[in-house]
DNA sequence: TCTATTTTGTGACCTGGTACCAATATTATA
DNA sequence: TATAATATTGGTACCAGGTCACAAAATAGA
Protein backbone atom coordinates (compact mmCIF):
# COMPACT_ATOMS: atom_id res chain seq x y z
CA UNK A 1 0.00 0.00 0.00
CA UNK A 2 2.18 2.96 -1.18
CA UNK A 3 -0.15 5.38 -0.08
CA UNK A 4 -0.25 4.38 3.25
CA UNK A 5 3.72 4.95 3.27
CA UNK A 6 3.02 8.61 2.24
CA UNK A 7 0.56 8.80 4.17
CA UNK A 8 2.33 7.54 7.55
CA UNK A 9 5.49 9.24 6.25
CA UNK A 10 3.45 12.76 6.39
CA UNK A 11 2.18 12.40 9.83
CA UNK A 12 5.74 11.70 10.86
CA UNK A 13 6.77 14.26 8.79
CA UNK A 14 4.87 16.95 9.95
CA UNK A 15 5.59 15.83 13.82
CA UNK A 16 9.50 15.98 13.02
CA UNK A 17 9.11 19.62 11.96
CA UNK A 18 7.27 20.73 14.64
CA UNK A 19 9.97 19.04 17.17
CA UNK A 20 13.03 20.22 15.36
CA UNK A 21 11.71 23.26 13.14
CA UNK A 22 16.09 23.94 12.02
CA UNK A 23 16.16 20.69 10.02
CA UNK A 24 16.56 20.95 6.39
CA UNK A 25 15.17 18.52 3.51
CA UNK A 26 18.33 16.92 2.86
CA UNK A 27 18.31 15.91 6.62
CA UNK A 28 14.99 15.06 6.49
CA UNK A 29 15.10 13.05 3.56
CA UNK A 30 18.13 11.15 4.59
CA UNK A 31 16.34 11.14 8.02
CA UNK A 32 12.98 9.32 6.54
CA UNK A 33 14.91 7.61 3.52
CA UNK A 34 13.63 9.05 0.79
CA UNK A 35 14.58 11.41 -2.06
CA UNK A 36 14.74 15.18 -1.49
CA UNK A 37 12.07 15.53 -4.14
CA UNK A 38 9.91 13.52 -2.18
CA UNK A 39 10.32 15.69 0.72
CA UNK A 40 9.69 18.92 -1.35
CA UNK A 41 6.83 16.91 -2.46
CA UNK A 42 5.62 16.41 0.85
CA UNK A 43 5.85 19.70 2.43
CA UNK A 44 3.91 21.22 -0.44
CA UNK A 45 1.29 19.00 0.02
CA UNK A 46 1.47 19.35 3.47
CA UNK A 47 1.66 23.52 3.25
CA UNK A 48 5.22 23.49 4.97
CA UNK A 49 7.34 26.51 4.20
CA UNK A 50 10.60 26.03 3.82
CA UNK A 51 13.91 26.17 6.52
CA UNK A 52 13.84 29.50 5.86
CA UNK A 53 10.70 30.81 6.50
CA UNK A 54 10.57 28.27 9.34
CA UNK A 55 13.22 30.17 11.12
CA UNK A 56 12.35 34.07 9.97
CA UNK A 57 8.60 32.82 11.49
CA UNK A 58 10.04 31.13 14.40
CA UNK A 59 12.36 34.21 15.01
CA UNK A 60 9.85 37.28 14.45
CA UNK A 61 7.69 35.71 16.58
CA UNK A 62 9.65 35.00 19.70
CA UNK A 63 11.53 38.42 19.04
CA UNK A 64 8.29 40.19 19.65
CA UNK A 65 7.31 38.10 22.23
CA UNK A 66 10.28 38.31 24.65
CA UNK A 67 10.14 42.29 23.25
CA UNK A 68 6.44 42.17 25.08
CA UNK A 69 7.32 39.90 28.51
CA UNK A 70 10.86 41.07 28.79
CA UNK A 71 11.18 44.54 28.50
CA UNK A 72 7.53 46.45 28.39
CA UNK A 73 6.97 48.51 31.79
CA UNK A 74 3.12 47.68 31.41
CA UNK A 75 1.65 44.00 30.72
CA UNK A 76 -1.57 44.62 28.59
CA UNK A 77 -2.57 47.43 26.34
CA UNK A 78 -3.70 50.73 27.70
CA UNK A 79 -7.38 51.52 27.64
CA UNK A 80 -7.25 54.41 30.14
CA UNK A 81 -5.38 55.99 32.88
CA UNK A 82 -5.75 58.70 35.34
CA UNK A 83 -2.64 58.67 37.52
CA UNK A 84 -3.72 58.74 40.98
CA UNK A 85 -6.96 58.01 40.45
CA UNK A 86 -7.73 54.59 38.12
CA UNK A 87 -6.93 52.91 35.53
CA UNK A 88 -7.60 50.12 32.97
CA UNK A 89 -5.59 47.48 30.68
CA UNK A 90 -6.57 45.26 28.49
CA UNK A 91 -4.86 41.82 27.47
CA UNK A 92 -5.08 38.94 25.11
CA UNK A 93 -4.42 35.58 26.19
CA UNK A 94 -1.73 34.37 23.35
CA UNK A 95 -1.05 30.68 22.99
CA UNK A 96 2.42 31.55 24.84
CA UNK A 97 0.65 32.04 28.12
CA UNK A 98 -1.57 29.08 28.22
CA UNK A 99 -0.39 25.74 29.96
CA UNK A 100 0.48 22.65 27.46
CA UNK A 101 -2.17 20.23 29.04
CA UNK A 102 -4.55 22.64 30.77
CA UNK A 103 -5.59 25.70 28.69
CA UNK A 104 -5.49 27.69 31.12
CA UNK A 105 -3.50 31.06 31.48
CA UNK A 106 -0.59 30.77 33.85
CA UNK A 107 -1.00 33.02 37.05
CA UNK A 108 1.80 34.88 36.31
CA UNK A 109 0.64 36.87 33.58
CA UNK A 110 -2.24 37.69 34.96
CA UNK A 111 -0.66 38.51 38.14
CA UNK A 112 1.77 40.72 35.72
CA UNK A 113 -1.05 42.75 34.02
CA UNK A 114 -2.75 43.64 37.46
CA UNK A 115 1.14 44.26 39.33
CA UNK A 116 1.92 46.31 36.33
CA UNK A 117 -1.23 48.58 36.39
CA UNK A 118 -0.64 48.78 40.03
CA UNK A 119 2.83 50.78 39.42
CA UNK A 120 1.48 52.66 36.17
CA UNK A 121 -1.03 54.19 38.75
CA UNK A 122 1.51 55.29 41.25
CA UNK A 123 2.90 59.08 39.78
CA UNK A 124 6.71 58.77 40.53
CA UNK A 125 10.43 57.36 39.37
CA UNK A 126 10.57 54.57 41.04
CA UNK A 127 7.31 52.71 42.38
CA UNK A 128 7.45 49.16 44.24
CA UNK A 129 5.04 46.53 45.14
CA UNK A 130 5.03 45.81 48.84
CA UNK A 131 2.04 43.47 49.56
CA UNK A 132 0.14 41.88 47.77
CA UNK A 133 -3.77 39.97 48.76
CA UNK A 134 -5.62 38.31 46.16
CA UNK A 135 -7.89 35.34 44.65
CA UNK A 136 -8.08 33.92 41.51
CA UNK A 137 -11.69 33.26 40.66
CA UNK A 138 -11.63 31.20 37.41
CA UNK A 139 -9.10 30.22 34.90
CA UNK A 140 -8.61 31.74 31.78
CA UNK A 141 -8.77 30.32 28.92
CA UNK A 142 -6.63 30.67 25.79
CA UNK A 143 -7.60 33.50 23.78
CA UNK A 144 -10.19 34.91 26.36
CA UNK A 145 -9.65 38.76 26.74
CA UNK A 146 -8.51 39.76 30.05
CA UNK A 147 -9.31 44.06 31.33
CA UNK A 148 -8.21 44.79 34.08
CA UNK A 149 -9.18 47.72 36.39
CA UNK A 150 -7.33 49.22 39.18
CA UNK A 151 -8.58 51.85 41.68
CA UNK A 152 -6.19 53.66 44.32
CA UNK A 153 -7.98 53.68 47.24
CA UNK A 154 -6.04 55.33 49.80
CA UNK A 155 -3.27 57.38 50.31
CA UNK A 156 -0.81 58.08 52.81
CA UNK A 157 2.64 59.43 52.26
CA UNK A 158 4.57 57.39 49.52
CA UNK A 159 2.12 54.46 50.39
CA UNK A 160 -0.51 53.20 47.94
CA UNK A 161 -3.89 51.08 48.63
CA UNK A 162 -5.05 50.00 45.36
CA UNK A 163 -7.90 47.51 44.21
CA UNK A 164 -7.59 45.60 41.18
CA UNK A 165 -10.58 43.68 39.04
CA UNK A 166 -9.57 41.40 36.49
CA UNK A 167 -12.78 40.77 34.26
CA UNK A 168 -13.27 38.31 30.81
CA UNK A 169 -16.33 40.36 29.97
CA UNK A 170 -18.46 40.73 33.08
CA UNK A 171 -17.12 37.73 34.85
CA UNK A 172 -14.08 38.22 37.33
CA UNK A 173 -11.77 36.41 37.10
CA UNK A 174 -8.94 37.73 39.65
CA UNK A 175 -9.58 40.12 42.29
CA UNK A 176 -6.67 41.56 45.31
CA UNK A 177 -5.34 44.43 46.82
CA UNK A 178 -2.01 45.57 46.30
CA UNK A 179 0.11 48.36 48.76
CA UNK A 180 2.68 49.51 46.79
CA UNK A 181 5.01 52.10 47.57
CA UNK A 182 6.72 55.46 45.89
CA UNK A 183 10.44 55.56 46.41
CA UNK A 184 12.73 58.59 45.78
CA UNK A 185 16.09 56.76 46.59
CA UNK A 186 16.72 53.87 44.37
CA UNK A 187 18.28 52.30 47.23
CA UNK A 188 15.67 52.17 49.71
CA UNK A 189 13.85 49.36 51.54
CA UNK A 190 10.96 47.19 50.81
CA UNK A 191 8.85 45.93 48.08
CA UNK A 192 9.96 44.90 44.98
CA UNK A 193 8.66 46.74 41.41
CA UNK B 1 37.00 63.62 6.65
CA UNK B 2 36.21 59.53 4.61
CA UNK B 3 37.24 58.09 7.73
CA UNK B 4 34.59 59.62 9.86
CA UNK B 5 31.71 59.31 7.71
CA UNK B 6 32.94 55.51 8.05
CA UNK B 7 32.92 55.28 11.01
CA UNK B 8 29.67 56.93 11.73
CA UNK B 9 28.40 54.65 9.29
CA UNK B 10 29.60 51.69 11.52
CA UNK B 11 27.86 53.18 14.41
CA UNK B 12 24.38 53.50 12.91
CA UNK B 13 24.76 50.20 11.20
CA UNK B 14 25.63 48.33 14.51
CA UNK B 15 22.56 49.90 16.13
CA UNK B 16 20.44 49.98 13.16
CA UNK B 17 20.82 45.46 12.75
CA UNK B 18 20.45 45.76 16.26
CA UNK B 19 17.19 46.52 17.02
CA UNK B 20 16.09 45.40 13.42
CA UNK B 21 17.67 42.36 13.05
CA UNK B 22 15.57 41.41 10.02
CA UNK B 23 17.11 43.95 7.44
CA UNK B 24 18.70 42.55 4.34
CA UNK B 25 22.17 44.39 2.92
CA UNK B 26 20.04 45.66 0.38
CA UNK B 27 17.67 47.81 2.57
CA UNK B 28 20.20 48.29 4.81
CA UNK B 29 22.48 50.09 1.78
CA UNK B 30 19.03 52.23 0.78
CA UNK B 31 19.08 53.31 4.48
CA UNK B 32 22.60 54.35 4.75
CA UNK B 33 22.58 55.52 0.79
CA UNK B 34 25.60 53.48 -0.13
CA UNK B 35 26.22 50.55 -2.43
CA UNK B 36 25.62 47.20 -1.30
CA UNK B 37 29.33 46.22 -1.39
CA UNK B 38 29.87 48.55 1.27
CA UNK B 39 27.48 47.41 3.41
CA UNK B 40 29.11 44.14 2.76
CA UNK B 41 32.41 45.57 3.74
CA UNK B 42 30.89 47.53 6.81
CA UNK B 43 29.54 44.04 8.15
CA UNK B 44 32.66 41.71 7.45
CA UNK B 45 34.76 44.62 9.69
CA UNK B 46 32.04 44.36 12.32
CA UNK B 47 32.27 41.13 12.36
CA UNK B 48 28.07 41.57 11.91
CA UNK B 49 26.91 37.78 10.13
CA UNK B 50 24.35 37.77 7.94
CA UNK B 51 20.97 38.08 7.54
CA UNK B 52 19.93 34.20 7.78
CA UNK B 53 22.70 33.86 10.34
CA UNK B 54 21.28 36.31 12.48
CA UNK B 55 17.56 34.93 11.79
CA UNK B 56 18.85 31.59 13.23
CA UNK B 57 20.29 32.64 16.03
CA UNK B 58 17.69 35.48 17.29
CA UNK B 59 15.67 31.90 16.30
CA UNK B 60 17.28 29.37 18.11
CA UNK B 61 17.64 31.81 20.94
CA UNK B 62 14.14 32.26 21.78
CA UNK B 63 12.90 28.83 20.71
CA UNK B 64 15.41 28.12 23.69
CA UNK B 65 14.33 30.95 25.86
CA UNK B 66 10.80 31.12 25.51
CA UNK B 67 10.46 27.35 26.04
CA UNK B 68 11.82 27.94 29.01
CA UNK B 69 9.84 31.40 30.12
CA UNK B 70 6.63 30.11 27.81
CA UNK B 71 6.26 26.59 28.31
CA UNK B 72 8.45 25.92 31.08
CA UNK B 73 6.34 24.79 34.19
CA UNK B 74 8.29 25.95 36.39
CA UNK B 75 10.21 29.00 36.43
CA UNK B 76 13.68 29.06 37.78
CA UNK B 77 16.13 26.40 38.39
CA UNK B 78 15.00 23.24 40.33
CA UNK B 79 17.48 22.58 43.24
CA UNK B 80 15.24 20.17 45.32
CA UNK B 81 11.97 18.61 45.04
CA UNK B 82 10.07 16.39 47.22
CA UNK B 83 6.11 16.60 45.89
CA UNK B 84 3.45 17.18 48.52
CA UNK B 85 6.64 18.08 50.92
CA UNK B 86 8.78 20.67 49.78
CA UNK B 87 11.24 22.22 47.38
CA UNK B 88 13.59 25.17 46.20
CA UNK B 89 14.11 26.79 42.84
CA UNK B 90 16.45 29.25 42.24
CA UNK B 91 16.22 32.33 40.05
CA UNK B 92 19.20 34.42 38.96
CA UNK B 93 18.25 38.11 37.87
CA UNK B 94 18.79 39.00 34.53
CA UNK B 95 18.99 42.16 32.97
CA UNK B 96 15.64 41.49 31.17
CA UNK B 97 13.99 41.03 34.38
CA UNK B 98 15.09 44.73 35.87
CA UNK B 99 13.32 47.72 35.19
CA UNK B 100 15.25 50.24 33.01
CA UNK B 101 14.65 53.27 35.39
CA UNK B 102 15.38 51.59 38.67
CA UNK B 103 17.32 48.44 38.57
CA UNK B 104 14.97 46.86 40.47
CA UNK B 105 13.20 42.79 39.58
CA UNK B 106 10.15 43.43 38.14
CA UNK B 107 7.33 41.83 41.22
CA UNK B 108 5.92 39.57 38.58
CA UNK B 109 9.05 37.67 37.97
CA UNK B 110 9.07 36.83 41.93
CA UNK B 111 5.71 36.36 41.53
CA UNK B 112 5.97 33.44 38.71
CA UNK B 113 9.15 31.25 40.69
CA UNK B 114 7.24 31.51 44.28
CA UNK B 115 3.60 30.39 42.19
CA UNK B 116 4.93 27.77 39.93
CA UNK B 117 7.09 26.23 42.43
CA UNK B 118 3.85 25.98 44.66
CA UNK B 119 2.38 24.38 41.21
CA UNK B 120 5.10 21.98 41.09
CA UNK B 121 4.49 20.98 44.68
CA UNK B 122 1.09 19.54 43.74
CA UNK B 123 0.75 16.30 42.35
CA UNK B 124 -1.64 16.36 39.68
CA UNK B 125 -1.93 16.91 36.43
CA UNK B 126 -3.96 19.96 36.23
CA UNK B 127 -3.10 22.88 39.39
CA UNK B 128 -4.53 25.67 39.33
CA UNK B 129 -3.72 28.94 41.68
CA UNK B 130 -6.64 29.80 44.17
CA UNK B 131 -5.53 32.75 46.47
CA UNK B 132 -2.19 34.25 47.43
CA UNK B 133 -1.71 36.72 50.21
CA UNK B 134 2.22 38.03 50.14
CA UNK B 135 4.45 40.82 50.38
CA UNK B 136 7.91 41.24 49.43
CA UNK B 137 9.66 42.59 51.64
CA UNK B 138 12.46 44.60 50.19
CA UNK B 139 13.11 44.85 46.33
CA UNK B 140 15.52 42.35 44.39
CA UNK B 141 18.54 43.67 42.29
CA UNK B 142 20.05 43.09 38.95
CA UNK B 143 22.79 40.19 39.54
CA UNK B 144 21.24 39.20 42.75
CA UNK B 145 20.36 35.25 42.98
CA UNK B 146 16.82 34.33 44.28
CA UNK B 147 15.87 31.06 46.36
CA UNK B 148 12.38 30.37 46.79
CA UNK B 149 12.12 27.80 49.19
CA UNK B 150 8.48 26.34 49.50
CA UNK B 151 6.69 23.57 51.51
CA UNK B 152 2.83 21.97 52.22
CA UNK B 153 1.75 23.23 55.33
CA UNK B 154 -1.38 21.86 54.73
CA UNK B 155 -3.81 19.68 52.53
CA UNK B 156 -7.53 18.48 52.57
CA UNK B 157 -9.17 17.30 49.46
CA UNK B 158 -7.73 18.54 46.35
CA UNK B 159 -7.35 22.04 48.25
CA UNK B 160 -3.39 22.85 49.06
CA UNK B 161 -1.85 25.58 51.69
CA UNK B 162 1.46 25.89 50.55
CA UNK B 163 3.74 28.88 52.41
CA UNK B 164 6.81 30.31 50.05
CA UNK B 165 9.10 32.60 51.19
CA UNK B 166 11.85 33.78 48.98
CA UNK B 167 15.63 34.87 49.70
CA UNK B 168 18.81 36.33 48.71
CA UNK B 169 21.63 35.07 50.85
CA UNK B 170 19.64 35.29 53.76
CA UNK B 171 17.46 37.94 53.43
CA UNK B 172 13.82 37.24 52.83
CA UNK B 173 12.36 39.18 49.84
CA UNK B 174 9.17 37.84 49.69
CA UNK B 175 7.51 35.56 51.96
CA UNK B 176 3.29 34.54 51.45
CA UNK B 177 0.91 31.62 51.37
CA UNK B 178 -0.67 30.23 48.85
CA UNK B 179 -3.74 28.41 48.22
CA UNK B 180 -4.28 26.03 45.16
CA UNK B 181 -6.24 23.33 43.94
CA UNK B 182 -5.75 20.16 42.06
CA UNK B 183 -8.17 19.78 39.45
CA UNK B 184 -9.27 16.64 37.67
CA UNK B 185 -11.19 18.02 34.94
CA UNK B 186 -9.95 20.52 32.65
CA UNK B 187 -12.94 22.90 32.68
CA UNK B 188 -13.98 23.39 36.23
CA UNK B 189 -14.39 26.49 38.10
CA UNK B 190 -11.59 28.61 40.78
CA UNK B 191 -8.15 29.62 39.99
CA UNK B 192 -5.46 30.29 37.64
CA UNK B 193 -2.73 28.20 37.04
C1' DT C 1 0.12 -8.02 -16.93
C1' DC C 2 -1.58 -3.51 -17.00
C1' DT C 3 -2.62 0.88 -14.94
C1' DA C 4 -2.67 4.37 -11.48
C1' DT C 5 -0.03 6.21 -7.96
C1' DT C 6 4.16 7.36 -5.94
C1' DT C 7 8.81 8.51 -6.18
C1' DT C 8 12.79 10.33 -8.32
C1' DG C 9 15.61 13.19 -11.35
C1' DT C 10 16.51 17.23 -14.10
C1' DG C 11 16.96 21.94 -15.54
C1' DA C 12 15.90 26.75 -15.06
C1' DC C 13 15.33 30.18 -11.73
C1' DC C 14 15.18 32.72 -6.99
C1' DT C 15 17.12 35.23 -2.61
C1' DG C 16 20.64 36.53 0.08
C1' DG C 17 24.46 35.92 0.66
C1' DT C 18 30.56 34.85 0.39
C1' DA C 19 35.05 35.76 -1.60
C1' DC C 20 37.84 38.08 -4.45
C1' DC C 21 39.36 41.51 -7.78
C1' DA C 22 39.59 45.74 -10.40
C1' DA C 23 38.02 50.29 -11.17
C1' DT C 24 36.71 54.53 -9.48
C1' DA C 25 35.87 58.15 -6.22
C1' DT C 26 37.29 60.93 -2.30
C1' DT C 27 40.40 63.03 0.84
C1' DA C 28 44.63 64.42 3.33
C1' DT C 29 48.71 66.02 3.02
C1' DA C 30 53.53 66.59 1.12
C1' DT D 1 48.22 71.02 -7.06
C1' DA D 2 49.70 66.42 -7.65
C1' DT D 3 50.02 62.19 -5.34
C1' DA D 4 49.43 58.54 -2.11
C1' DA D 5 46.21 56.56 1.01
C1' DT D 6 41.67 55.32 1.94
C1' DA D 7 36.84 54.44 0.83
C1' DT D 8 33.43 53.01 -2.28
C1' DT D 9 31.52 50.65 -6.10
C1' DG D 10 30.76 47.08 -9.56
C1' DG D 11 31.50 42.66 -11.45
C1' DT D 12 32.24 37.66 -11.58
C1' DA D 13 32.10 33.07 -9.82
C1' DC D 14 30.24 30.40 -6.33
C1' DC D 15 27.13 28.62 -2.35
C1' DA D 16 22.80 26.96 0.42
C1' DG D 17 18.39 26.07 0.32
C1' DG D 18 15.11 26.44 -1.77
C1' DT D 19 10.67 27.04 -6.05
C1' DC D 20 8.38 25.37 -10.16
C1' DA D 21 7.40 22.46 -14.00
C1' DC D 22 8.00 18.44 -16.32
C1' DA D 23 9.48 13.81 -17.55
C1' DA D 24 10.96 9.24 -16.32
C1' DA D 25 11.24 5.31 -13.36
C1' DA D 26 9.58 2.38 -9.70
C1' DT D 27 6.03 0.12 -7.38
C1' DA D 28 1.48 -1.45 -5.68
C1' DG D 29 -3.12 -3.14 -6.55
C1' DA D 30 -6.46 -5.07 -9.55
Amino acid sequence: MTRHHKHERHLALREEIENNPFSTDEQLARRFGVSVSTIRLDRAELGIPELQERTRAVAKEAYGTLKSLGEAELIGELRELRIGEEGTTVLKVEESMVLTKARVTRGHHLFAQANSLAIALVDAEIVVTGSVDMKFMRPVHFGEIVSAHGKVVKNKDNKYWIEITSKVDDEVVLAGNWIVFALDKPAQRKGAN
